[in-house]
DNA sequence: TTGACAATGCAACTCAGTTGCGTTATTGTA
DNA sequence: TACAATAACGCAACTGAGTTGCATTGTCAA
């Protein structure tokens, strides 16, 4: 997608060219691993940018609405966002917090066939997220 | 293990055996699905037990500290907790909120291995959880 | 420049889960 | 059976993430 078309699309949906906005998709793009709303807020502080949680909240709603942010769950009761490129997987150290990822390779494509044809229920999404210890911490 | 040994393990323990406690597992053993702690607490007032949150919750802190229990999470912010029996991964219903279950195969196990060899990483945990349609809401 | 309306900040709120503390109940022992 | 130790309990107050209502500000196209 060009950027004609990134400005088209984004007029069309009547988004508006903020502040917040845009400083939201750079921190983004800088840190490409799952960020909670307090994390975002300390990064955009860190650039002098002050935002209301409630602006992070509805950017991040947004964001999600038009694909480009993907919402992942660690279990710890904090939603966490990250830009939504190639599709993967998290390793998350449960003793530094580490994130690290892997790429989605079919491993589960068996998995969904046979899920499809067993129980006849029909997939849209997963999450798949392994815990355990990072090299550093074994 | 026999009863001898789970009751010895138990006073090892120094648990007591109390109405909430054993109505608790009953509910667990007869509904073998995740649930929140306000369907617990549901399940357990339509058997006319009458229990608080907080004790709710510290029972399923204790039965998860001696394994009896497992936290899943649908991403939704709420814990659920269901028996720790046999390993499976869940398929959520997004429509009704149904939720089957699919016994976990070993297609993970070559993915663990790569992660393992590649990334340096030790899995402990995962969580795996499959959302979609099931076969009443396609 | 201006009008429409998206974006923002703030305060108040909801809801899940936790904590402190005084009370009650269970258990092993006398 | 009585008693002391202490686990379990209920209640109220609290925490922290996330949401909502509303008045204000900022952006954009005409």
């Amino acid at each position: 997608m060009d950027k004609q078309t990134a400005v088209e699309k984004f007029r069309e949906l009547g988004a508006r060219d903020t502040k917040a906005h845009a400083a939201l998709l750079q921190v983004f793009e800088k840190n490409r691993r799952p960020l909670t709303e307090l994390e975002l807020r300390a990064k955009l502080a860190a650039r002098r940018i002050q935002v209301n949680k409630t602006t992070v909240y509805r950017q991040l709603a947004q964001f999600k609405e038009q694909g480009r942010v993907r919402a992942v769950d660690f279990g710890d009761g904090k939603k966490r966002f990250e830009l939504n490129t190639d599709h993967h997987h998290h390793l998350v150290c449960t003793n530094c917090n580490r994130v690290d990822e892997v790429q989605a390779a079919d491993d589960l494509s068996q998995m969904e066939r046979n899920i499809r044809k067993n129980k006849r229920f029909k997939i849209l999404d997963h999450s798949l997220e392994f815990f355990g210890l990072c090299r550093n911490c074994q």
